[in-house]
DNA sequence: AATATTAATGCAGTGAGCTGTATACTCATG
DNA sequence: CATGAGTATACAGCTCACTGCATTAATATT
């Protein structure tokens, strides 16, 4: 955790836009219930923040609570847009995809002439790592902002079935 | 002139980016000489600003002064290759452009079906940071050579309105 | 070379944005 | 209703960006 800290923003507004990334991931990884709790998760990953600063982050990042198992969770706000990540599961039930990496850029490999359904499937599953996408014919590139981060998408995919490529890189 | 002003920004980082706007529009109309013709220029363009901040505003917008017609006059950078940093600064005022960093790759993301134009724009503004572009439908993935340099080509960006996505790294 | 003109910059003041503390507000529970 | 948990927000202090003034530095002119 301390690793994450040293390499620390040098302003109050560069902290706060990657404390309000932090929180997107945060709310994407695992189900938090309460502020404090957003709290705890942010220091965690690094960012020393109050329960007040977090509530105005709640709201400038629009997330919202949703009821899941009974219980009421924060999300991103795009969470309750009807099967967002789930449009993005079943194409990956109904085609073949290997995924690659290269630097910030995840690269998926489907079928010819299925690159622009994958990528618009991406694209509405909302993923909070994706910076942005682009299609080719087999081929979507996926970029996302630091390195570290195409871990965390590969793993998303892999929950569908999504295979690494052979003597694809990590 | 009053009305221009009435009408005027409420930050000064607001009006800063609108005077640095005018800045390129003017030196892009007529021929200015000293930085004292850039402040009257300014002035009758209804932004306030003394000798000092004109000359900060130069070093930040780029600005060269080329020799015409056997005088030193103030022009936009890169305004030997023709027009071409108007014409991203046209599309970016016709369409909105959001922008985001995947390591050495700044993702510009606008309207579906635009992505095409944007490039192209982007091309033909010759940003000395730029390697080489790849157009998808609604976005573009600009690659430059070093991680440092997405921070030039976003502040040029900037300067057009381009906003940072919410939440995107820098 | 001397002088005038032009451009750059150190410093201090100001405004905007951000944060934590403390407290008000809202909601759930017994 | 009382109480506790969770959330929102007023206020004050701090940080940072921006600007003009005054001066220095650089360049042009004679």
């Amino acid at each position: 955790m301390t690793s994450v800290s040293v390499a620390g923003p040098r302003t109050d507004r560069a902290r706060k836009r990657q404390r309000q990334q932090a929180l997107l991931r945060v709310v994407g990884e695992r189900p938090l219930h309460t502020q404090e709790e957003l709290v705890r998760a942010l220091r965690a990953a690094g960012f020393h923040a109050t329960q007040a600063t977090v509530s105005r982050d709640i709201v400038e990042l629009g997330l919202v609570k949703v009821a899941r198992d009974g219980a009421h969770v924060y999300a991103p706000p795009a969470a309750t847009a009807a099967g967002g990540i789930d449009r993005l599961r079943r194409f990956c039930e109904d085609y073949p995809v290997e995924v690659a990496v290269a630097g910030t850029i995840v690269v998926l490999r489907s079928l010819p002439g299925t690159a622009n359904a994958l990528a618009a499937a991406l694209d509405a599953s909302r993923l909070p790592e994706v910076v942005g996408t682009i299609a080719g014919d087999d081929t979507v590139f996926v970029a996302v902002a630091h390195e570290r981060e195409t871990r965390t998408v590969i793993d998303r995919l892999a929950l569908f079935g999504v295979m690494q490529r052979r003597g694809a890189q990590t």
